[in-house]
DNA sequence: CTCTGTGCAAAGGATTTGCACTACG
DNA sequence: CGTAGTGCAAATCCTTTGCACAGAG
């Protein structure tokens, strides 16, 4: 996760937006820029504020949109993360894993490729098109027990 | 999952209230049966009404505040489906599965165990009591590609 | 030039507090 | 009996529309 990965990534959702035929206006680019450099884990108004921070001309609901946007492409997911707002993370990669204290809401990352099979059985059997997966495990932390 | 099952569950969910200190109330018992019945894919508002069916006194933010404790017992987990509001799944067996289409969020659900070493694995590794997990893959159905 | 996307403000829901009352243990 | 839990209503917060304007293709 450098600087070349992330511009890489950055072109990607750009590429996959074009491809759908969405246009690349300068807010979603600067959205999709905040949200791939604050790691992908962030609610709709945080992300508004770090777009603010590149550019404070960008409207809440822009930001809204693209986020809705970008779900329905597969690219990002809301999860729930605690109590209130919801939490986007990224799903450019095909897959993300998280691992969630129950008592603190500490959320750690990590990285695992077990799913790649079972992807392929899942996507025979029900005849899907697979596009990613979100794994969360959920318990408490060493603090929290 | 038969009725043997679901009793057996509601049992379960009870006594893991009683062992951490909470009341089995009225409205508790009500609002887990509810649950149970429904299968697990509701929101709060639509538990609401399942509740009010067997009982009408229970009141709206019993069936919040229930939900609530019941995630954070890591019993269940509120989930994003669609749009609008939470829905909350039962993860009372330690583990559940979703297929969500991203074109009409049809859900499907499965049964797969994969990831009982990983679980160890990572509860090891990160030192946490794992309670359980949520797999959720996600991509376009038979009628949406 | 045309049509998609944007931004503002205001509406629309969902979820959460404050407080007196009920009932579990 | 004491305290955790409940219920109602009002408040709060997140998110979504309606509509005129601006910018991408």
């Amino acid at each position: 996760m450098n600087e070349k990965s992330l511009q890489t990534r950055l072109n990607n959702i750009q590429a996959v937006l074009k491809r759908k035929g969405f246009r690349l206006t300068n807010s979603r680019q600067k959205i999709v820029e905040a949200l791939l450099g604050c790691g992908g884990h962030i609610t709709a108004d945080g992300l508004l504020e770090v777009v603010h921070q590149i550019d404070p001309s960008v409207g809440r609901m822009t930001v809204y949109r693209t986020l809705e946007l970008l779900s329905e492409l597969g690219l990002i997911r809301p999860v729930y993360q605690g109590t209130g707002a919801a939490h986007y993370i990224l799903l450019d990669g095909g897959h993300h894993h998280h691992l969630i204290c129950s008592g603190c809401d500490a959320v750690f990352e990590f990285e695992e490729c077990g799913l790649q099979e079972m992807s392929k059985l899942l996507a025979e059997r029900f005849n899907f098109e697979i596009e990613g997966h979100l794994v969360e495990f959920y318990g408490r932390c060493p603090n929290c027990q």
